[in-house]
DNA sequence: GAGTAAACCGAACGGTCGGTCGGTTCCAGA
DNA sequence: TCTGGAACCGACCGACCGTTCGGTTTACTC
């Protein structure tokens, strides 16, 4: 709003215009099999001007995953905020916003969830994504401890295979005229919670 | 047992046994992130002896998909030459049986759920492995003609779903003294059809 | 112990990688 | 019309990539 002169078409590049080229580029041949040479092909300028709007390759793959982290971590601190509401209904509330959050910020979710751990970079994203998974693991033990659960399946093992369900959302959703993103939220938290069997 | 003699105490190569090595570092790193240098200290030969064995990177790659490839497709011939046992039995075994293969191949069929589609070979891999979806969609779908699931949820969304659960178990599954293939497989069987609340 | 083939190695190849550098072009404000 | 900085470019760098090649070592047979 104040950086923004009126005349400003954009014909040029910001550092989360380009970050958005980058990460789809990322997504379509995976980090390391993109090269700058291809960035700068698909934003339609060379190699050497990528450098005037970011310092490297590495900070393209950064800001990618702390958007798709801050995300997450923003949806997580926003419901632990919220009152008690019973300690299923919040392990229902987790699975939907997560498939909600993982829509929306599609691209940058699955940069992160295919992030390999090469360099320190990639380390520090993995770990505050475990931290991320501890805290998703937290409510589905609570409501497990609280009896709301069936209790044949470890829920250290139903959590895992949840948000594995959830995760895997990333490997075909596209937005457009198809399932919307509460669409496939209701789904996914139907299906965990009752089933797919008819009854 | 024909061409092993009796003395032959295996430390030196067969293109197999360099494949089981060459994976787990795919996999660690990813295959674009591994170089032939990584794989020859991990194999403990030099990068050039690599080429007595095999004719290159790419051909690893393609081996070991298509042991991943080779086995998920036979236990569908197997499945499907099994005499009729109800449409929604015929998905339950499907699921299972899913789940044991990816544990008993598990770094094969984790290789296979990461490639990327930069080259030839990994096209062809990308194209295999639809379909073998396509078939298991299949199973979901004439389920759901028959009336065996619960109508509020598309047989398309739920086959996606379903084995995406499946499939997300490379990401932490290791064997070892904890949760044994068939834990992991009824679990997500149970998981998927009767849901995770108590009932 | 000579002969042989498989297994392996060191050095080097052309090519591509991420990144740098010294500019030129564009454009808003004075 | 001049000026300063943002945006961009072409040429190039050292490092590393996957691969090749000529040779040496090893293990086994006769």
């Amino acid at each position: 709003m104040s950086t923004e002169t009126a005349s400003s078409r954009r014909t040029t590049y910001t550092p989360d215009s380009l970050l958005e080229v980058a990460v789809a580029v990322f997504n379509e041949r995976g980090y390391d099999g993109t090269s700058m040479e291809d960035l700068a092909r698909a934003a339609g300028i060379t190699k050497s001007s990528i450098y005037h709007h970011v310092k490297g390759k590495e900070e393209l793959l950064e800001r990618g995953v702390n958007r798709a982290l801050d995300a997450l971590n923003g949806s997580l601190d926003e419901m632990e905020a919220l009152p008690d509401a019973g300690e299923l209904d919040r392990v229902e509330q987790a699975v939907f916003r997560a498939v909600q959050i993982l829509v929306e910020e599609l691209p940058y979710v699955t940069l992160l969830l295919r992030v390999r751990g090469n360099t320190e970079a990639e380390r520090a994203a993995q770990g505050r994504r475990r931290e991320i998974d501890l805290r998703l693991a937290g409510f589905v033990e609570r409501a497990a401890a609280a009896g709301a659960l069936r209790s044949d399946i470890d829920p250290h093992l139903a959590s895992r295979l949840v948000f594995g369900m959830v995760n895997s959302v990333v490997e075909w959703y596209r937005p457009g005229p198809g399932w919307s993103a509460d669409d496939v939220a209701s789904a996914v938290t139907h299906l965990v919670f009752d089933g797919l069997r008819r009854r």
